[in-house]
DNA sequence: ACCTGAACACCGTTCAAGT
DNA sequence: ACCTGAACACCGTTCAAGT
C-alpha cells in the first residue's frame, strides 16, 4: 500500500516523535532536520505544520501541560473524603510527572517558550493542570482543614512547594538522589507534611 | 597604548560579557562566535579557555551559584537573633537573585548543564549556595523554633519553596504576574509564613 | 603560550518548483 | 493543499599556520 502524498497525519506524527526527541536530546539540541528524519518526511515539510522551531517547542509544551492536568484530574477525583491525603498524592502525582518527563518538564517551565508566544491552547492546557491542584485546595477549604482563608496563596505555596522539589530532583541536586520512586515518593510526603504542618513547633 | 597579543585576561572578560549576552539571548541561543565578537578575538580565541560551549555554560553556571551563595551568607549573618525573619530574608533574596538573573537562574537549575558534567569548582560553589541555607535552619533549630529535628528534610522543604516560587515567578506563571520587586517579596513572604506556621488550621 | 583563517558538518529558514 | 531540493546565513568545532 503506497503512502499517500498527502501525509494528512503529520502534525500528530511530528508531537509524538517530537516528545521522544526531546526527552533524548533536550530541547537545545532537537533538530528540525532530524525529527523531519524520523518522521520520513524531507526537512521542510514541518514547516507546513509549525510556524518555526519555536512554535513546534511550544506546541511539545503544550501537550506536557495536558498530561499534567490529566494527573491532578485523577488525584483529584480520588479520596474526596480526605483532602490530606489529596493534597500529599497530588503533589507525588507532580513530581512523578517531572520525573518522568524531565525534558518535557523543563520545556514546560524553563522559560524556553516565552510567556509572550503563548498560544491561547497552552494557556488554556496549562490553566488545566493548575486548575486540578486548586480544586483539591478547594476541597480542603471546604472541609475547613486549613488555618488561611487566601484560597490563592495556599494554592501558590503548595504549587511552589511541589514543583520546586520536581526541579531540584531533577536537576540532580538533592544530597542524596532518589534511586527508586518509591524512595522519591517518601521524599515528597515528608516535604509536603511540613507544608502541610508547619516548621514551626 | 597597543592591546598585548596575549590578552592575558580574555577568560575574565569572556565570562563577564558572557553573562551579558546570556541574559540577552538565553543559554540555547548564546553563540560563541558573538560572543568572541563581543569580546574583539576571533571565534575560535575562546577555544583557548574553555573546551567547548558546554564547559562555557558550566562556567557561567558556577558565576551564578557564587552569587547566589554569596546573597545566602550576606543573610545568614543579618538577624541572627531572629530566625524566622533570617529565614524570610534569605527566602526573599534568593527570590530576588533569581528574578534578576533569569537565565543565569535558568541555566543553573534547567538540566542544561548535565549534572555528569560538573566540575568540582561548580559544585563546590552550588555546596556553598545550600550551605547558607541551611545554616540559616540550623540557627533556628538551635534556638529550638522548629517541630521537626530532621534538618535536612526543614531545609529541602524550605529550598524547594522559595526555588519553586522563583521558577514559577520567572515563568510567569502567577495569576497576577508582581509588577514590582516589593509586591514580590509580599508574595515571597506570605508563602514562607504558610510554610512555617502550617497549612492546616 | 596564545591567537588566527580556512574548512567541515551541521542547523533553521526561505523559496521556486513540483504533484 | 501539501511536499521537495537547492540555496542562504548562521552555528560549533577542528586544525594547520602564524607570532
Amino acid at each position: 500500500m503506497a503512502k499517500p502524498y498527502h501525509h494528512g497525519n503529520l502534525r500528530i506524527v511530528l508531537l509524538q516523535a517530537g516528545v521522544r526527541l526531546l526527552e533524548k536530546r533536550g530541547a537545545t539540541h532537537l533538530s528540525l532536520r532530524e525529527l523531519a528524519k524520523e518522521a520520513g518526511v524531507s526537512h521542510t515539510a514541518p514547516y507546513r505544520h509549525f510556524k518555526d522551531k519555536a512554535s513546534l517547542l511550544t506546541a511539545l509544551a503544550q501537550v506536557g501541560y495536558e498530561r499534567l492536568a490529566e494527573a491532578m484530574e485523577t488525584t483529584a477525583c480520588q479520596f474526596a473524603d480526605d483532602p490530606r491525603q489529596q493534597i500529599r498524592d497530588a503533589g507525588i502525582a507532580y513530581i512523578l510527572m517531572a520525573v518522568r518527563n524531565p525534558q518535557v518538564f523543563h520545556l514546560m517551565f524553563g522559560g524556553i517558550v516565552k510567556t509572550t508566544e503563548y498560544t491561547p491552547e497552552l494557556s488554556q492546557a496549562a490553566q488545566r493542570a493548575f486548575a486540578g491542584l486548586t480544586k483539591i485546595i478547594n476541597n480542603g477549604q471546604e472541609a475547613g482543614i486549613y488555618r488561611s482563608q487566601d484560597s490563592a496563596s495556599l494554592a501558590l505555596a503548595a504549587w511552589s512547594l511541589v514543583h520546586g522539589l520536581s526541579t531540584l530532583v531533577n536537576a540532580g541536586l538533592l544530597q542524596s538522589s532518589p534511586s527508586s520512586e518509591e524512595q522519591l515518593s517518601a521524599i515528597a510526603d515528608s516535604v509536603c507534611n511540613h507544608l502541610l504542618c508547619g516548621m514551626l513547633g
